[in-house]
Formats: C-alpha cells, structure tokens, sequence
DNA sequence: GCGCTAGATGTAATGTTATAACATTGCATA
DNA sequence: TATGCAATGTTATAACATTACATCTAGCGC
C-alpha cells in the first residue's frame, strides 16, 4: 500500500503550525503567480484563516475573524475569497461538513480523499491513484463523464480511537 | 469489471416509474418489519416524495409538498422522517446537493458510491466493493477507524454527455 | 499624470438548509 | 383510568449561501 501519497497527514497537537502556515502560503503565492491570478491581501487573510488548523474551517468562522477590529464584513466577501481558492486548487471544500481546508499539495492537480476526525475534527488528505482511477474507470464504464470526485471518510483519527477504547474498558 | 452491482441505474425517460415507486414502498414496509421499526403514514408519504424520482430531492421541496393541501408542515417534521428513513437504509444523502435519494437496495447494508448528472439531476447508485474496501484499508492503514464513507462522482450521465457532444459540433 | 477598464470588494437583502426547545397527540398497556 | 412513550406539531432561530447592484482600485495605454 502506498505511503507517498499522503498529501497531509494527521498532525501531533505540538507540531510547528505556524511553519505549516508560512509553507502554505508560499506555495500559495507560488501557484498563484505561475496562473497570473492575484493573491490579494484579502484571499491571503482568508487563506491563512483557513489554515488556521488542520480541520475544517467554516466560512462563518472565517466571517467573524475578518469582522473581529476591522469593518464588518459581509458574506459574500468570504464566498468570493473561498471560490477564488478553490478554483486555484489552494483549498478542498469538504462536502459532508460545509467547510473548507487547506490543499495539502496546492502544486498540480490531483485526485483527493479526506479522512475527517468526527472527535477532534482533524482531517487528512490522501491521493490515491488507484481509487480514482478505479472510481474513474466505473464511471466511464457505466457512460458517465466524470467532472469531480468527492471521497469523504468520517470516522475516528488513530489517537481519538484509541481514546474510545480506553472509555470503553 | 463487475456489472452485478449497480444497486440503481441511471433509467430511461419512459420508464415505468409508478413500479419503482410501488417496489419501494413494498421494501420500505419489510424493512421496517423486520427491524421492528414503525413506517408511520408521515414517514411513508416522505419517502414516496423522495421516490418521485431517480435523482436528489431536496428537503424543503418535500415540505413544500407536505403542505400542499394539508395543513402547513414545518421543516422538523420533514427532517425528522428523513432521519428515521436514513437510518432505516431506505435513503441516501447526497452531501454534494444537500439532498435525499432512494436508496436502490434497501435490504442489507452496503457501501454505496453515487454517480450524479449534473444537467439531468438524475443519480446512479453503485457498490464497488473494491472500492469500499481500499478506502477501508487505506483508512486503517493510517490508523483511522471508518464509520461512514461518502463517495459521490458529479459529471455528466450517457445522454447528457452525448448532447453536449452534439451541442459541440 | 489622466482616464479607461476590468477585476476586486462592499453592501443590502434574501434564499436555502437544518436544528433546538418545548408542547401536544394518541396508542399500548399496567 | 392513569401513565409512559413514540410520533408529531409548533415556534423560533441557527447555519450556510447567493443575487443584484454599487463602489473602489490596480494596471494599462496614452
């Protein structure tokens, strides 16, 4: 079984997150440039509130940050910076909870499934070629044309598993 | 590549609807049985909306036909039997459309990939159990304890994609 | 520098999806 | 008859997202 294509792993609480944070919006400023799209100060701060941990982000929580000193915000401004980094590949919309998280690997596209901590809310990212290959290739077999792949995993993160156990006996 | 498990596929315009309705209805009521749960008038009417057709329902169009008539429903009435209905096994969500299908094989639990065309609205159901299966051992394999997969493909069905093809030149 | 343009952002209102909290109904049965 | 419990009703509100239109500003040709 693979290993190279975890993109984003789960992280242990005392990791260096703001080192996270810088890489990402290197990388970001990196894509960006090489797509002549403009990361404007705006996208930035939406982008690092997303990154604000490895989890999900909701785009109401971001709302609030953005409020927080400044001048209110309104929704659509952080729709439109949420649109903008998706469609740069720079973040993943996770369907099953309403709620954003930053792209593990934001460099060229790729297939994506997440592994969501319904406990500690966590999520890591993983490619892996062969289900979307495999998800691909039923589809096309059945007719379909495929646009996007959603592939979402809910469950229990390996120490919030562990946790479980340790309640239960 | 396996063909016996398409649990639902996508149906032709002119096909005999009512007998899927019929045949759904009739599964519903021995699930329901056999689980010692009560598939009230309520949650029957509910699921027979969400039968209306082979694609996504949304919860508040169902609401809207609950009250047609009727006295005006309000939407917990309408969560509340989806809820029983999903944890019957007699529907699936579509987290990409925050929406409500039949579930094809409502007997035995499953896992279940959607294919989803996003110009017909129509919803295939699938299980691949390769599929399930590597996202299963990809999962524990970082340690993580599944409960739920969701797997949805948006693209475009056979018809809907030859037609853009047509449309195209 | 000046004015134009296109993209980015602001603002107000509203649409859509979902849940919390508590009241009532109605059936089974002690 | 009481009483317990599942189902449903009712009110309000939370949470998520979009439409439509106004304004601002960076970048560009002149």
């Amino acid at each position: 079984m693979p290993d190279n294509d975890v993109l984003a792993p789960f992280r242990p609480d005392d990791h260096d997150h703001d080192a996270c944070v810088d890489d990402a919006l290197a990388a970001a400023e990196a894509v960006c440039e090489s797509r002549g799209a403009r990361l404007t100060a705006l996208r930035r701060r939406v982008l690092e509130f997303v990154w604000g941990r490895h989890g999900p982000v909701r785009a109401y929580d971001i709302l609030d940050r953005l409020s927080a000193g400044h001048r209110r915000a309104a929704p659509p401004t952080v729709y439109r910076a949420l649109e903008f980094l998706l469609d740069a590949g720079l973040i993943h919309r996770i369907e099953s909870l309403n709620a954003y998280v930053g792209c593990g690997d934001p460099h060229g596209a790729h297939g994506a499934q997440f592994l969501i901590c319904e406990a500690c809310g966590s999520v890591a990212e993983i490619d892996d070629a062969a289900i979307s290959r495999r998800l691909g290739r039923r589809a096309r077999g059945l007719g379909f044309r495929v646009r996007r792949q959603t592939v979402e995993i809910l469950g229990l993160c390996a120490p919030c598993g562990k946790e479980n156990d340790d309640d239960a006996g």
